[in-house]
RNA sequence: GGGCGAUUAACUCAGUUGGUUCAGAGUGCCUCCUUUACACGGAGGAAGUCGGGGGUUCGAGUCCCUCAUCGCCCACCA
């Protein structure tokens, strides 16, 4: 059969995604084996992949496919989340294309229409994730809304408003007034921009006098309750008991004192406006100060305002400063650096606004969740996200909840006569509770909360939901699969969703939800932007996996995604990744063009054989260690040397029969099994090319998938040292040639010196890599040749009539510079009385290793430049 | 404003308790080579005052101080 010269990634993929799915190897049911575990971080049903999920995904399926040769009982769980406020968004905006308001449909009328939407587009993301390799337990696929899941969350608000943790109240809460709905702080996201600083002044009532103040919001004047100043400020002291009035709209409000006003900043007059300022509403409180309201939900200005109702308030900022100018209210403008809130969601100027909310109570709450991260019960890599997550933990704040949406679940909270409720799982529940306050009641007069919970709350309880261990936390599978191991996701969800998930682990298993955190770094463009679906400035990875085939791919985002470190996405990495397929593909294609013969053994093969196994042996235990400290990139690396420069280019080179020639089977088989060995340790990385090359090496029923994880063995240090020595005098030989533009066909002899070390059994391979027709071990250095050292051992390569006497002198002398440098400096440090009282014995015996060593080279290269200028 | 982290070759990064020739890897770059698995390749090469300055030490990329630059997280100063 013909194999082509390059591999195609296309005929594998497909492919062995399908047999592997076939042979259910992805699926997974509680046995003997111990389990290895992971939860998808489930990505928004709005999303299509991304190079984050990229990035992400490889390296759960990385671990997961490791850890599935390791004998574990793999689980990977997948699903999507039902991303209440971006997916909302994404139907209001589909059916304000028909025509169709949200406020013309009933609730169950938009949900209808929602969940169509979720249906057609909800699981593209998890069919492309099939195209990368993911080995995910498809049959275990989940939806944060499925309505298993929905229960769960609902059981789970009822159990922590019973415990006392969820309240609702009236506080001020951040306002998306794009999306409507409330947010929770972390949805917040603040962004310097540059701005206005408007100076405004104010009349004092029954005197001439007026007082300035500076606001970056003017229009927020209509809704001022009070102006305040600092009582240490003498500029102020005399307006004790005055009033002051609003412009154009004539309103009287109090000069009044407090020691938070800042002196020295504006003009030390700050204005009141309790119901848009967290800091004004304090104040407010504090002083018993009306709350003006005047904004409508949208963002627009309500009647409460009095003047410029119904339109919006960055066109209003702009109308009253030009009203404010004119009518000589408006002192002055200044440039202004300050940062507004927007929401992470819809991108809208968030509006501080008080508001009627359920919140969780966290401060307690989180304690378990922060102690059992800072003793590395469970562990963060890189670690140094520990801190920021403690800083976060100590300063947590309550969780508001509560969404003005339909999308996502209800609150179970039923009203009923007027402002009383129930809180109760189900309405027939609620309707028993209620009944014992109001004997009355029928569930008719029961009214259920019209919002819906944040989106984290019910993806917080995902890794136990997923195994229903909310509603029967004593079945098999949430004991079986439950504390996962690895969790696996970006930092920027640390407190949306890592924490959280740590404080619900805790409340509902007493135990952690992962052991180990895995967070990865931000995928950027090349111009340094976050990757991300609201940018839109991701590639299409459905493209570069056609480009480049999934596992050139996988190694490009792996090579160069070390924990926690951003990377700057380049296409090139995928080149080089698709590069390495290729090579991969090319070695095997030389071995299996192999004709197969009894001939003998050659001596280089067998020592090359006995060297590879050392070297594989010791790859094995630097991956594993690679991955023992999450340091995936490392263990891709290793591998990809392995098989790079141990395999292609010694190994195989020095095994390669001549052009024509058989191999012996010996060295056949033996190349058979390091091949193996080589696509299982590159399996993890590479799926579909370890795969595919491991059924062209011979028909069988075993697929690699499944295949042992090589284990490391003894390992025979000094083999693998004598064998680099031996590449030195190989590349020396070859330099040579090069510089003496000295073909190939040629043979050269090699002469050494009293050549002393093991190596001498690495002979045939030098033989067979120089293309030497011997090496032959001589008294004294030839008149005149071309020489090398490797290690104290000196090489000539004779050939007296070609050699450039003047530029080998000059190489020469360099050498000896260096190493008389060399030995100044390790005479001085052993005559240093410091260093030989306080250095270890080991150190100092090194140093003299060292002088001795340089002497002797010394030595030998002065005899030689001797000899060179003699003849 | 508070906190955390970083700064090592053109790029992306290693460098474990200070001590072997410790200044490294991959990519890129330069030179040569279409040789018989692979030009998605081979052989060789150049390249860094380890951000600046100070200190501790016999010895500092590694520890301490300081400055500079960058990044991230948190935060209610109009």
């Amino acid at each position: 059969m013909s194999i082509p010269k390059t591999y195609n990634p296309r005929i594998a993929e497909d492919k062995w995604y399908r047999h592997w799915l076939e042979k259910g190897y992805f699926y997974s049911k509680p046995d003997k084996r111990e389990a290895f575990t992971i939860v998808i971080p489930p990505p928004n049903i709005t999303g299509v992949l991304h190079m984050g999920h990229m990035l992400n995904n490889t390296l759960q399926d990385v671990m997961i496919r490791r850890a599935r040769m390791m004998g574990y009982n793999t689980c990977w769980v997948p699903g999507t989340d039902h991303a209440s406020i971006a997916t909302e968004a994404k139907v209001v905006a589909k059916l304000a294309k028909k025509g169709i308001q949200k406020s013309d449909l009933t609730r169950e009328e938009f949900l209808s229409h929602a969940f169509d939407w979720k249906n057609k587009h909800g699981g593209m993301i998890l069919k492309q994730l099939t195209k990368l390799g993911a080995s995910c337990d498809w049959e275990r696929t989940k939806f944060t809304m499925d309505d298993d899941m929905s229960e769960s969350v609902i059981k789970v608000f009822v159990d922590l408003y019973k415990k006392g943790l969820i309240y609702r109240g009236v506080r001020m809460i951040n306002w998306d007034p794009s999306a409507q709905t409330a947010l929770s702080d972390e949805e917040v996201i603040h962004k310097e921009v540059s701005s206005k600083l408007y100076y405004i002044s104010y009349n004092i009532e029954g005197s001439g006098e007026k007082l300035t103040i500076a606001t970056t919001r003017p229009e927020t004047i209509l809704g001022d309750s009070a102006i305040c100043v600092n009582p240490n400020d003498k500029r102020y002291t005399h307006l004790k008991g005055k009033n002051a009035i609003i412009p154009l709209i004539g309103k009287i409000i109090p000069v009044i004192f407090d020691e938070y006003v800042d002196m020295e900043f504006g003009t030390g007059a700050l204005k009141i406006t309790p119901a848009h300022d967290i800091n004004d509403y304090q104040i407010g409180d504090k002083h018993d100060l009306e709350i003006i309201d005047i904004l409508n939900d949208d963002g627009t200005l309500s009647k409460s305002a009095q003047l410029y109702v119904g339109k919006d308030r960055f066109a209003v900022r702009e109308e009253i400063a030009l009203d404010l100018e004119k009518d000589g209210f408006l002192v002055k403008t200044e440039e202004y650096q300050n940062k507004v809130g927007v929401s992470e969601r819809t991108n809208a100027v968030i509006e501080p606004k008080l508001s009627m909310q359920w919140f969780c109570k966290m401060k307690e709450f989180s304690k378990p969740a922060l102690d059992h991260v800072m003793n590395d019960d469970i562990k963060f890599h890189p670690s140094k996200f520990k801190n920021t997550y403690r800083h976060w933990m100590v300063n947590i704040k309550d969780w508001c909840i509560s969404r003005q949406l339909w999308w996502g679940q209800q609150i179970p909270a039923f009203f009923y006569d007027g402002n009383k409720f129930v809180v109760a799982q189900t309405k027939e529940e609620a309707l028993t509770l209620a009944k014992k306050e109001n004997p009355n009641i029928t569930i008719e007069d029961l009214k259920q909360d019209e919002d819906v919970l944040d989106t984290w709350f019910s993806s917080w309880i995902w890794p136990i939901s997923v195994f229903d261990g909310i509603r029967n936390p004593d079945n098999k599978e949430i004991n079986y699969y439950y504390p996962t191991n690895d969790l696996i996701t970006g930092p920027d969800i640390l407190f949306f969703w890592v924490a959280r998930m740590i404080i619900a682990g805790y409340e509902y298993r007493k135990e952690l939800p992962f052991k180990d955190v895995y967070l990865t770094g931000l995928v950027r463009d090349k111009q340094g932007r976050k990757m991300s679906k609201s940018l839109g400035n991701s590639p299409d990875p459905i493209e570069l996996i056609e480009k480049y085939g999934a596992d050139g791919v996988r190694v490009g985002m792996l090579l160069c995604a070390p924990a926690g470190n951003d990377l700057p996405f380049d296409e090139g990495l995928c080149e080089q990744g698709r590069n390495f397929s290729n090579k991969i593909w090319n070695a095997f294609r030389l071995i299996q063009g192999w004709e197969v013969s009894d001939c003998e053994q050659p001596e280089s093969a067998k020592q090359a054989i006995i060297w590879f196994e050392n070297k594989i042996n010791k790859t094995i235990n630097e991956i594993d260690v690679s991955f023992s400290k999450y340091r995936i990139s490392e263990a891709l690396m290793s591998t990809y040397r392995l098989i790079w420069d141990d395999f292609c280019s010694w190994y195989l080179e020095i095994t390669k029969p001549n052009y024509g020639s058989p191999i012996d089977s010996i060295t056949y088989q033996k190349t058979i099994e390091q091949l193996e060995k080589i696509l299982k340790l590159l399996h993890p990385f590479m799926p579909f090319l370890s795969e595919e090359i491991w059924h062209l090496i011979k028909e069988r029923e075993e697929d690699i998938i499944i295949s042992n994880w090589p284990k490391d063995a003894e390992i025979n240090n000094v083999l693998l040292e004598d064998f680099e020595n031996m590449t030195e005098v190989v590349a020396g030989i070859r330099n040579i040639r090069k510089e003496q533009n000295i073909p190939n066909k040629d043979q050269l002899v090699l002469e050494v010196i009293n050549h002393q070390t093991q190596s001498n059994n690495l002979n045939a391979i030098i033989i067979k890599l120089g293309k030497l027709s011997s090496i032959n071990t001589i008294s004294e250095k030839p008149s005149s040749a071309f020489s090398f050292m490797v290690k104290s051992n000196e090489f000539f390569i004779p050939i007296s009539d070609t050699i450039d006497l003047v530029a080998e002198i000059k190489k020469l002398q360099k050498e000896l510079d260096y190493n008389k440098g060399f030995l100044k400096s390790v005479e001085s440090k052993l005559k240093n009385e410091g260093f030989v009282n306080s250095a270890p014995e080991q150190i100092i015996a090194n140093e003299k290793n060292k002088m001795a060593d340089a002497k002797s080279k010394i030595k030998i290269l002065t005899s030689k430049i001797a000899s060179f200028q003699n003849s």
